[in-house]
RNA sequence: GGGGAUGUAGCUCAGUUGGGAGAGCGCUUCCCUCGCACGGAAGAGGUCAGGGGUUCAACUCCCCUCAUCUCCA
């Protein structure tokens, strides 16, 4: 088979041979357009009996929309729009609402990148009934491959509304000459645009299997848009007809407005009041003549396309016959105030449906346009707030686009949060500039590496040298670089568990979970066996999917511990090979706990969600989601952390929706009806397939479409509790929670733990915390008391009462950093750590007091000119000599000491030097502790001034290794 | 979805092939001064994010977890 772009240029050629029979040639000379041959390859059609190229840009030397405007009808942004229902709903189009420009139905695309996004992919496949076969629909879509070019070119948006006109037909009803003076008509009288406009290439298009000719409308070097006729399949056996042929066609809203009223550029013709007000606010003082000529060479500065910026920005200069300078200096702000403008545009409509910014997935784009907004309003100085750009917005849209005035407070509050980060993170990347250039030379290795991970792009790092006059050298391949660090990294991971069972030809399985949770059993016939798996004609079972865990219960009495969904079918894995054969009949039935606990979690995940949306905001969807029988977790889309008292509000209300007993409605029914009656949200869980969704109601709370098992009435989900809230990642915040049997059980195992530290620290519940904090605070202590010598009496015993009221165990929790399932170890260890540092004190009492360092020093033997102390011990631990080491060398620079151990499962070796000696003295402790310890087979080592060792022998004498140190030492 | 970096005193951060936990600012006390600022001296303050492993020895090496930041698709 061929791929999409191969195919793509094998159906231009066969088109181009045989126009009459791919394109509507009838139609287009009727109204006296000639097909003419460019010299780039493309046909094209056009009244001008001399015209010899197309129309594209690349061929007719940029575009010059400006000159004089050739169109005599003035269309604004919002006109368009109304202009193109005025004349296409009279043919029977049908205009409806925009779908999100967050694609939460579709699973191959995060964003909405063009009309026809809304309907992929189950329209065009035919599974799902579109909401009219003829239709038009103003989508506003997200594309941020062209980031670099916004402001600049004049022509380019991250965020724009392609006007589609869709037609979903059989081949009968397919009428393609219909279709194409559709939006002739539309172009020339109602956009008032003249034939002699417009060149109209001959083009094809290919994707996702399927293919088809299509027709660019042009109009001085700008694409107005392009009418696809998807009409064939690509087969084994070659191309055939769809049964269900699309029309796609795209038009620019943007760009018709622009070509409608001739401004400068398209901003200006988009967003005239946003404009208005920026400039009132800045103060910029708009050099319409020098854009108007600027912007007609703009199209040299496409970063896409130009390989040396500068030389391009030179080229322009020269064209305008100003100096680089200067064109910078008045066209740089301009862009400035352009592109603060258009990412506004599009933060308020990705936010407002349902995006944050974020450090990972689709978010991240969000984040790069608006700190590149912040970084334009920064380098100049100006006094604007994003948010109120966005509401100024919402104004200007109030006509068409009602809807993206509703959330402008959240709007507000979230942009606010990721401000703040900006600046934070630019602070934090000034300081690092600031240390390793104080260090000199960067080297590529660092720079790529800042960028990496610090987001320290070469551009800040040249600036920021300017400041200590130096110079940086980045290479040119610079991001290329990066890319390949990247490459050496990433690593191929394992894909999902593929079950190894032959379904051809195998019926699938009816499930019949669907309206009842509490049915556990049923009779049904064997279809296929393969080795432990069994595959029913019907069954109760429901498989791993959709984040909730699978059932387990018994075919026959024999135990399945594990059920697999794979496309309809629903495979039962057994833990012994089946005793049954394929067509017999058997009986299914499920484990009821098991089950219950499963739907309990899984409805709490809906009533939490909904909760927190109320909580939180309507910011708030679902990113993930997991059920098991342990516990449930919820991703929910939020900006921050969620503080502990808004944890508590969306537990309590969660656990109000429980107690109001509401009952659920579990239905089926067409994707195209649920879609109309609950919108888009109804994906919270990710895009469903089918032609029928199974649609899980909780009235007046929540809405979703969702195939797993459910209670029949909120009140079964017993008492809900937020266990943990993690961010894990930046605008995504992970909830994780217990519902009925399960909270019971955290809740005794709680109990259990709170017991078992009543009975260890002896004191009532409520003083607990008091207890462990004061538990780590003097285990500390003795830890530093035997180092120091210094001990208070105080640290001896436990006493605190203060009193604690709330989450003991999460306080406590908190309080030693310690997460909850490792709790009662650490509080235990603790306990014995402090016991233990307790028992040495007072063991070694003797051996920390100052006295007996003093006496130790006083009673050192002369070695050269210092003060050599060889001593025996028993039994203490290394740090302990270690320390008591470093107390003599404070007391003593002269001195040089030697401590041999006598332990458990062998015998220990500490020396060390002081100050004077480890100057004046050819002596290195580490290697002399080393020998002696090597001696008798032992490890150790150290530096000059210190050295430790073992010799692991239990039956070696002590005084061995003594005389052994001694005659080493006289031999010196 | 895939990577990278960071986490050490209240704050900002050092910490060399693993071998006595440091600096600056801040804090306390004292000296100087009529008082303040400055200056000088002394001192307090650390579960080296948490857990596990390797080792005679881990802030340092390995693995896991948590938190923060960041790049790419």
């Amino acid at each position: 088979m061929l791929s999409d772009k191969e195919q793509k240029k094998v159906f231009k050629e066969i088109a181009s041979k045989e126009p009459d029979k791919y394109y509507p040639t009838k139609e287009l000379k009727s109204l006296a357009y000639m097909r003419k041959h460019c010299s780039c390859g493309t046909y094209f059609w056009t009244t001008h009996e001399d015209r010899d190229v197309c129309g594209d840009p690349a061929c007719s030397g940029g575009f010059q929309v400006v000159l004089d405007n050739p169109s005599p009808i003035k269309l604004s942004f919002a006109g368009v729009w109304k202009k193109i229902v005025e004349v296409l709903e009279p043919r029977g189009y049908k205009p409806i609402k925009r779908y999100p420009c967050v694609a939460r139905w579709n699973p191959t695309s995060e964003f909405t990148i063009a009309s026809i996004s809304a309907f992929q992919p189950y329209v065009i496949t035919g599974e799902v009934e579109p909401p009219a076969k003829k239709l038009i629909i103003p989508q506003f879509c997200l594309r941020f491959n062209d980031i670099e070019n916004v402001g600049i070119t004049g022509s380019h948006c991250t965020g724009f509304v392609m006007i589609g006109q869709h037609l979903f037909v059989p081949p009968e009803e397919w009428h393609q000459g219909e279709l194409f003076m559709d939006m002739h008509d539309f172009i020339t009288k109602g956009v008032g645009l003249s034939k002699e406009e417009i060149t109209i290439h001959e083009d094809s298009w290919a994707g996702g299997g399927s293919f088809g000719c299509s027709l660019e409308f042009f109009s001085r070097g700008v694409e107005l848009f392009n009418q696809v006729y998807t009409m064939f399949e690509q087969t084994p056996e070659g191309p055939r007809e769809l049964k269900l042929k699309v029309l796609d066609m795209g038009l620019g809203q943007e760009r018709v407005a622009w070509f409608s009223q001739g401004t400068p550029n398209m901003y200006e013709a988009i967003f005239p009041l946003v404009l208005k007000r920026l400039r009132e606010k800045t103060k910029i003082e708009l050099d319409l003549e020098l854009y108007n000529k600027f912007s007609q060479y703009s199209a040299y500065l496409n970063v896409d396309e130009v390989d040396d910026m500068d030389a391009a920005w030179q080229k322009v200069a020269d064209e305008l016959n100003v100096s680089v300078e200067d064109l910078r200096e008045k066209i740089m702000p301009m862009t400035g105030l352009y592109s603060i403008a258009e990412h506004a545009r599009s933060l308020l409509f990705a936010i407002n449906d349902g995006k944050l910014p974020s450090n990972v997935g689709g978010g991240y784009n969000l984040r790069v346009i608006f700190r590149r907004a912040i970084s334009f309003i920064d380098t100049f100085n100006w006094k604007i707030d994003m948010a109120d750009v966005c509401a100024w917005h919402a104004e200007e849209l109030q006509d068409i686009f009602p809807e993206v005035s509703e959330h402008l407070d959240e709007i507000r509050e979230i942009l606010d949060v990721e401000r703040e980060k900006f600046y934070a993170t630019k602070k934090k990347a000034a300081k690092i500039l600031d240390k390793i250039l104080k260090k000199g030379e960067i080297s590529t290795e660092t720079l790529i590496e800042i960028y990496d991970s610090n987001g320290i792009s070469p551009d800040m790092v040249k600036a920021a040298a300017k400041t200590f006059n130096m110079k940086i050298k980045i290479p040119d391949n610079f991001y290329a670089l990066v890319v390949e660090r990247h490459e050496k990294t990433e690593q191929i991971h394992a894909t999902g568990k593929n079950v190894d069972i032959d379904l051809e030809n195998v019926p699938e399985t009816k499930s019949l979970y669907y309206y009842d949770y509490t049915d556990l059993s049923n009779t049904a016939k064997v279809l296929k066996i393969s080795n432990k798996m069994v595959v029913l004609d019907q069954s109760v079972a429901y498989g791993t999917s959709g984040g909730q865990l699978h059932d387990i219960g018994t075919i026959n009495n024999q135990p399945f511990n594990d059920v697999i969904k794979q496309g309809n079918h629903v495979i039962h894995v057994l833990e012994n090979k089946p005793k049954f054969k394929e067509g017999d009949s058997v009986k299914v039935e499920l484990d009821k706990e098991w089950r219950f606990q499963l739907s309990q979690h899984h409805t709490a995940t809906h009533i939490v969600n909904a909760a927190s949306q109320e909580i939180l905001g309507s910011h708030v969807n679902q990113a993930g989601a997991k059920k098991t029988t342990k516990n449930a977790h919820l991703d929910i889309t939020h900006y921050e952390q969620v503080p502990k008292a808004q944890l508590d509000k969306i537990e309590k209300r969660a656990n109000e929706i429980v107690s109001q007993g509401i009952a659920l409605n579990l239905s089926f029914m067409p994707r195209t009806e649920a879609e109309k009656k609950y919108g888009m949200s109804l994906y919270q869980g990710g895009a469903v397939p089918g032609k029928n969704i199974r649609v899980v109601e909780v009235p007046g709370v929540d809405v979703e479409a969702c195939g797993g098992t459910h209670l029949n009435n909120t009140s079964e989900t017993g008492k809900i509790k937020i266990i943990k809230s993690q961010k894990i990642q930046d605008g995504v915040v992970r909830l994780t929670f217990t519902a009925g049997n399960a909270t019971e059980k955290i809740s005794e195992e709680h109990e259990k733990i709170i017991e078992e530290l009543q009975a260890l620290l002896n004191v009532t519940p409520d003083k607990l915390v008091g207890r462990v904090q004061e538990l780590l605070r003097k285990r500390n202590n003795l830890n530093k008391a035997l180092k120091t010598g210094k001990i208070n009496q105080e640290d001896l015993s436990l006493s605190s009462d203060t009193t604690f009221d709330g989450e003991v165990i999460t306080k406590i929790s908190q309080s030693i950093k310690t997460p909850e399932e490792e709790l009662l170890l650490k509080v235990k260890s603790l306990f014995s750590e402090w016991t233990e540092a307790k028992k040495n004190l007072k063991a070694h009492e003797n051996l920390l007091s100052a006295d007996y360092t003093e006496d130790l020093i006083e009673k050192a033997t002369d070695f050269k000119e210092f003060k050599l102390i060889v001593k025996e011990y028993e039994a203490i631990p290394q740090k302990d000599l270690k320390n008591l080491s470093q107390r003599i060398m404070k007391k003593s620079k002269d001195a040089i000491t030697v401590f041999v151990d006598k332990m458990e499962k062998g015998i220990g070796v500490i020396g060390m030097l002081g100050t004077n000696p480890s100057k004046e003295l050819n002596f290195n402790m580490g290697s002399f502790v080393r020998d002696c310890v090597s001696n008798f087979d032992g490890k150790g080592g150290g530096n000059v001034e210190y050295g430790q060792g073992f010799i692991e022998n239990k039956t070696l004498n002590v005084r061995d290794v003594i005389t052994y140190i001694n005659n080493k030492l006289n031999g010196m």
